[in-house]
DNA sequence: AACTAGTCCAACCGCTGTCAA
DNA sequence: TTTGACAGCGGTTGGACTAGT
């Protein structure tokens, strides 16, 4: 047998929450805390609520430091960047944004972000050009490096995210074979030791964070899966990891996007990693968030979409 | 002033993984 | 081992509000 029945659905009121029973529900939690049983606490603390209205009410209304109002452009870049890198994980985002909620982040996508985002993608095909790119390698194009320009570094200095579940909606859209400047960058391979050079050359100062996949025993028949690991230093299982392709930002008083990539079995190891310059925006990049606004509700978690037998994927975002 | 359309956001719904009985 | 409640999550909804006509 299972437990007793949760609530009587009966006798639960719904809708909007009075500043009565906000107040009931603060002091209770302020007094005596949830003690892990949402469920049980209504009845304790005199409310006619279901246990999970409870909750939901705590934790993106009545809870402390909880931040409402605008949005700063850094809150947005960190939304996008992590969206366009995990999808619509919005209690992962809401933990790397102190004070906001996962509904809050949600819906400031959704009814504004979203948007701004896509007028951004208007605004540039009708009026910038791309500069210049100096650097003698390729200038492979990426989902929302324009977003990363001036961005500071965001994470928290004590946030802590050890484990991820398998990123995958990101690959579609940065490793898709019909990207064409993928495409012609496509020659690319990348190895541990290349970025064993690269970490060598721009060395992590505090902290990064690292997306990808790679793991042999997940979904895909290559082994394709994902999963991000975040700390001070690489640890040695994500270097071994690294193979085939991999893409990186870094981000910060000095903005470096690096992207890396390429088929793999059998193709020679051409230790390449691209790197694209502070300010550097592209209306190819817009076009990639535009697509990935239209498209995440499909593509997250299809490892399908990726060619199995071309990539091992690796993308990393990484930031000094 | 009245109506309509669009926007915002709090709250609900339903799904999934976990865990207690 | 099985069953079913619980906690947590993302998607969706509907009412309040605002802007435009």
């Amino acid at each position: 047998m299972g437990r007793a029945p949760c609530c009587d659905k009966a006798n639960v009121k719904k809708g909007p929450w009075s500043t009565e029973e906000d107040s009931k529900l603060k002091d209770y939690i302020e007094k005596y805390g949830t003690g892990g049983n949402w469920i049980a606490l209504p009845q304790k603390a005199g409310l006619k609520r279901c246990g999970k209205s409870c909750r939901l009410r705590w934790l993106n209304y009545l809870r402390p430091n909880i931040k409402h109002g605008d949005f700063t452009d850094e809150e947005d870049r960190v939304i996008c960047s992590l969206f366009s890198s995990i999808g619509s994980r919005w209690s992962i985002i809401a933990a790397q944004l102190p004070g906001r909620t996962d509904n809050d982040i949600k819906n400031y996508w959704n009814t504004k972000l979203k948007k701004k985002l896509m007028g951004m993608t208007m605004t540039s095909q009708s009026q910038r050009k791309p500069p210049p790119f100096p650097s003698t390698h390729h200038t492979p194009s990426f989902p929302l490096a324009s977003l990363y320009k001036e961005c500071p570094t965001y994470y928290p200095p004590t946030g802590s995210f050890a484990a991820f579940e398998p990123m995958s909606s990101v690959q579609p859209l940065l490793l898709n074979n019909d990207n064409p400047t993928l495409a012609a960058n496509s020659s690319f391979v990348h190895t541990p030791e290349s970025l064993v050079s690269y970490m060598q050359y721009y060395p992590a100062k505090e902290n990064f964070i690292m997306f990808g996949s790679g793991e042999p025993s997940c979904s895909s028949s290559d082994g394709s899966s994902s999963h991000i690991s975040y700390g001070r230093e690489m640890k040695q299982e994500d270097m071994s990891n690294i193979q085939g392709f991999g893409a990186s930002v870094g981000y910060g008083e000095d903005l470096k996007f690096m992207l890396c990539h390429g088929t793999n079995t059998g193709g020679e190891d051409v230790n390449q990693w691209t790197e694209k310059p502070s300010g550097c925006s592209f209306d190819k990049d817009l076009e990639d968030v535009k697509r990935l606004i239209n498209s995440s509700s499909n593509n997250c978690c299809n490892d399908n979409i990726i060619d199995e037998n071309k990539t091992q994927e690796k993308v990393m975002y990484y930031y000094y």
